[in-house]
DNA sequence: GTGAAAGCGCTAACAC
DNA sequence: GTGTTAGCGCTTTCAC
């Protein structure tokens, strides 16, 4: 037994006292092969310790089946949701999957040059990232395929929920426990980055809050939203500013369960109980949303990766991906985080009432 | 302009009326190519669109340029931090990445055997995963450079920390507030996923506790001691079974901060105030702990990925890595979630006294 | 059934 | 400086 590194199929066929063409056939299960010859060839593999080169045969037949995924912030929770589903579909169908973390966007750019590079991946899956134009006609002139998530672009199967809904949703159910002065917490969009389609998910939450309450005929006020960099300590801050205001809101909306863990320990410092005094809702539904009773827009966000891989494989497979526009759905979880305001305690929402809020809990420490 | 599919090198020597080897040059910045022709050279790459082939460069040089990360679990906080770590040096160092998730040991040895094929990876990392003897055997004999992270694997470089070290960290924090029944929430092994080197880090990290107790001469109570799946939901469980014990433990160190948190809420729903009646330590150090206020054994997560890909770098340059094992320093957070216990109030650790447990709040919801 | 040979698209060594 | 050629290690006709 021989070190695998250096032995070739012309190893092996010499060692076999058959062609090149013989142990090719016999590698991918090709039917006419005699089964003595295939036996002889198979034992001669074993022997030699012959691994056939992944980079000679993807040349040979044009593919490495390979696909690449960028990704924005890779670390975000609701990120590593997708990421992982999507994974788990391209591992299954035999796929490797090369993963593009991006923070900046010139990361951004330097990836995407990359993968419209000849043979660098069989497709592409771009995520939560604005591409511009210029993008999506380098992937097009470079005949890649290429599927988008969270992120729509015209003419690219993508997969998206609907986020101004889901503002909408959010708004209307604490318009349904009752509350008027509703707060919002979002990203200010980052240059270049993170914006998708010219808004930001973020951004949609927050015009479906302003539909909603318009429609309720309450009327938004400006000076209830904060938009800031994302990240639990930045809401946190400001959801701060808006406690503190003389007419504060009863009820917040976060653009993301981050942000919503972000209010909650602000409410905390400032010895405001949830949900008495403060109603909060997240978005997205991540893992400690249950554990911290958080209410929250649930969005599928393992499924929509696992969507957008399943789509860039019927693609790679030559098929037409219909409709362009794959919307997945999204619905209200209600948890202990949102209730009936102050003076509306009849019908309360919530399992129990008097009780010291996550906020109040995380100032004690 | 047409399509940069199908565009080879020769396509442009020709178009250029120079011989492929020039056009090699100008692709590669070699310097003896005359200024004009690799003007004219480049102006012809940029009409035809023409892009290299990935595959036809890496079969050329015997190197793609690729590593494979192979990580348990992606979602959990912990294992993304060290995989984001590697990516973004491995992205700087020009290497693409696949990432191999693996959630049961049937993938996992897919994935490794895989991943000793020629030429599907210049090099390998794994992170926080069983390696067998064999496992080990056959990336020895396919000539794959292996580092290993969270995971100490003889004769390979590996990047670790001192899990006994930081359970006897933990243990002598809360000994040291005065705590001497203190209990402990950790993984079971489960059989061939997750364990490292014969146990698992969990196990290590209760050695070290119970090294601390011994060497405090306070001794073992086992019953104190639980067991049980990884996450937040088992963890409260079995938390909750230690605080409904008569002489329940005044402390509870978790192997890693997710399964504090579901300590956190199981006080919370049984109503012990936390530090008050409860202290609370956890490991790892992850994102959430700061905002939950939770105590906690630090170890760098994304600085373990990082190193993890230098030193597969340094091999893949064939340098000799030494140390073979890496051992990254650990540290004790204090937080608000670690107090002395009732009774031995004098000297307080922690800032503040009279408040409300987490747990408490979560249970309001 | 099986062997020989022509690609796949590039790099690098070698001539000129 | 630049063109030519021999690999890199497979797959895949095409004869036999």
């Amino acid at each position: 037994m021989q070190a695998s590194d250096r032995v070739t199929i012309a190893d092996v066929a010499g060692a076999s006292g058959v062609g090149i063409g013989t142990v090719s056939r016999v590698i991918n299960g090709a039917a006419n092969v005699r089964q003595a010859t295939r036996a002889k060839v198979l034992k001669v593999i074993e022997q030699l310790a012959y691994r056939p080169s992944h980079l000679a045969t993807a040349l040979s037949r044009g593919t490495s089946r390979t696909v690449a995924i960028v990704v924005p912030h890779v670390t975000r929770p609701s990120a590593v949701e997708r990421l992982a589903g999507a994974l788990a579909v391209l591992a299954e169908r035999g796929y490797a999957t090369i993963v593009c973390n991006v923070d900046t966007a010139s990361q951004r750019d330097q990836h995407l040059a990359a993968l419209t590079a000849r043979h660098r991946a069989d497709g592409v899956i771009v995520m939560s990232l604005a591409l511009s134009p210029d993008h999506l006609t380098s992937f097009r002139r470079a005949n890649v395929p290429l599927v988008t998530v969270d992120l729509a672009a015209r003419s690219v199967p993508h997969t998206v929920i609907d986020d101004v809904a889901g503002g909408r949703l959010a708004a209307e159910h604490l318009l349904a426990l009752g509350h008027a002065r509703i707060g919002f917490i979002g990203d200010r969009a980052r240059r270049g980055l993170a914006a998708t389609g010219g808004s930001t998910s973020s951004e949609r939450r927050r015009a479906g809050l302003y539909d909603a309450l318009r429609a309720a005929g309450i009327g938004v006020d400006p000076s209830l939203t904060r938009l800031g960099p994302h990240g639990p300590a930045s809401a946190e801050a400001m959801a701060a500013e808006l406690l503190a205001m003389p007419d504060r809101p009863t009820a917040i909306f976060a653009a993301s369960d981050t942000q919503a863990t972000g209010v909650l320990a602000a409410a905390d410092r400032l010895g405001v109980r949830v949900p008495q005094d403060l109603s909060v809702i997240g978005f997205d539904d991540i893992e400690p949303a249950s554990l911290l009773r958080l209410s929250t827009v649930r969005q599928p966000l393992q499924e929509s990766g696992a969507e957008g891989a399943r789509r860039l494989c019927a693609l790679l497979r030559g098929e037409r991906v219909l409709p362009l526009r794959q919307v997945l759905p999204i619905e209200v979880v209600q948890r202990g985080s949102s209730g009936r305001p102050a003076g509306q305690s009849r019908q309360t929402s919530c399992r129990s009432g008097s009780h010291s809020s996550l906020n109040s809990a995380l100032e004690a420490r």
